[in-house]
DNA sequence: ATGCCAGGCACAGCCTGA
């Protein structure tokens, strides 16, 4: 099953990129964040046509959050992070595919900082960490996938000099990721590609895309129950080189068995102890140590 | 240090994104 994410930046103008991509990588689930459209004009039909359900969260001009599913449609769980009924943003939807919960987020970007929307962005980080602590526990296999808007280091950045005053690289952003990597979930692109230069997001100016000059902000989480069915993760990078692309690009994670293996971790969960964060980094330890002993071709920066 | 590009909308210049 391949499960993936994308930041679309418009589904009205992005939709046939949305198509071709889907066309060509048949993703299983996908998460869409910045729909920045009401619910009346979502593409659902388009959609169907392609063989996608959708369950979707719009809003007007801003943010806007979809779950799409191969045929049958999502079911729905929540459409709201909990802990601040005033947040009307569109941010946040959970539900049930696949025999699996998928929680698609569009965290805040935070600019400018400090300020407001800083603050905003933190709090929000904070009731994320709060209601991912539950779902990690639950014992259900659980993916949290979304635009994070954090560089977690300075490696998943092509160079933070400029970026140093931006939101998306602060101490906060990065130690309330941290914080939630410490529940125990796993980083799916950097677990796998420990020691590779990977972005997920080229801005519009200077010819970044052009000089590979990009930011690693779109994550796939898998929490213990999930984990093990981890087989590939990876970024659909060539949509972002197409005609009027998004600023993002699709990533994805391959997860491997089908129910059975669900079943599986579901109870093994219930008797072993969630994978600690130790074990996380002894895990990538040992794959550095591997890739050191063979060392593999390595990615430029710019 | 700032704007660089792009989408959305009171459709004309802003605001927001990251």
């Amino acid at each position: 099953m391949k499960l993936a994410t994308f930041n679309v930046n418009g589904i009205k103008t992005r939709l046939p990129q949305l198509l071709d991509w889907l066309a060509k990588e048949s993703p299983d689930v996908v998460c869409l964040q910045e729909l920045k459209a009401l619910d009346g004009v979502f593409p659902r039909a388009e959609l169907e046509a392609a063989g996608y359900a959708a369950l979707f969260k719009g809003q007007r001009s801003w943010n806007g959050v979809a779950i799409l599913a191969k045929g049958e449609a999502p079911l729905e769980i929540r459409r709201e992070l909990p802990g601040d009924a005033a947040d009307d943003q569109s941010r946040y939807l959970e539900a049930a595919v696949d025999g699996i919960i998928v929680a698609c987020l569009y965290l805040p970007n935070g600019n400018p900082q400090p300020g407001p929307k800083f603050d905003y962005k933190l709090a929000w980080f904070e009731r994320l960490q709060q209601h991912a602590a539950g779902l990690y526990a639950s014992e259900h296999p659980v993916a949290l996938a979304g635009d994070f808007n954090v560089v977690p280091t300075d490696f998943d950045i092509y160079n933070p000099k400029s970026w140093r005053k931006d939101a998306l690289l602060q101490p906060e952003s990065r130690a309330a990721y941290e914080k939630l990597l410490a529940q125990g979930w796993v980083d799916s692109l950097r677990h796998l590609h420990p020691d590779e230069r990977i972005y997920t997001f080229w801005d519009y100016f200077r010819q970044h895309w052009q000089r590979n000059a990009g930011l690693r902000i779109d994550h796939i989480l898998l929490n213990a129950a999930l984990a093990p069915r981890l087989k590939a993760a990876g970024v659909d990078s060539w949509v972002r080189g197409e005609e009027h692309a998004s600023d993002h690009a699709p990533v994805w994670v391959e997860l491997g068995a089908g129910k059975g293996a669900a079943a599986k971790a579901v109870k093994a969960a219930k008797t072993a102890k969630p994978v600690k964060p130790a074990k996380t980094a002894k895990a990538v330890k040992t794959a550095k140590a591997a890739k050191a002993a063979k060392p593999a071709p390595r990615k430029k920066a710019s």
